[in-house]
DNA sequence: GAGTTGACTAGCT
DNA sequence: AAGCTAGCCAACT
């Protein structure tokens, strides 16, 4: 078993510790799993779900607090705001397409799981 | 099998 | 404060 099909299974393991109405980073994630510097693959590891998942993977988003664009003229990103803003999550809008969440806020980073 | 890409980050300018 | 660079490493071409 390699490296990467542990991080993946651990990727969609702590996602779905993921309280709602919260949200966590990729970067985070990482390193709960204890790859820190795997960031990019739990991303890849996120996109490679399909829609019905039950995992939530709208909870993970990039450091800044922004919700990452796929390069599919935002569709992905508008329906990752509906949901979360259906769980309670405040979503801004930026000038230019972007969404962001004020991690201060609604950020869940515990030290370990 | 080498080069490019990417749902990333931390650090520097 | 906002933007750029370097570092990272598996997946894809």
């Amino acid at each position: 078993m390699s490296d990467i099909a542990d991080l993946t299974a651990k990727t969609y393991e702590i996602a779905r510790l993921i309280p709602p109405g919260h949200v966590t980073t990729y970067g985070h994630i990482a390193r709960l799993a204890g790859y820190p510097n795997h960031p990019r693959h739990v991303g890849n590891a996120l996109k490679a779900l399909p829609e019905d998942s039950t995992i939530p993977w709208q909870r993970v988003i990039n450091a800044k607090g922004q919700i990452s664009p796929r390069g599919d003229a935002g569709l992905g990103v508008a329906r990752q705001k509906d949901l979360l803003e259906a769980e309670g999550v405040q979503v801004n809008s930026v000038m230019g397409g972007g969404e962001v969440v004020d991690l201060r806020r609604w950020g869940w980073f515990p030290e370990h799981v």
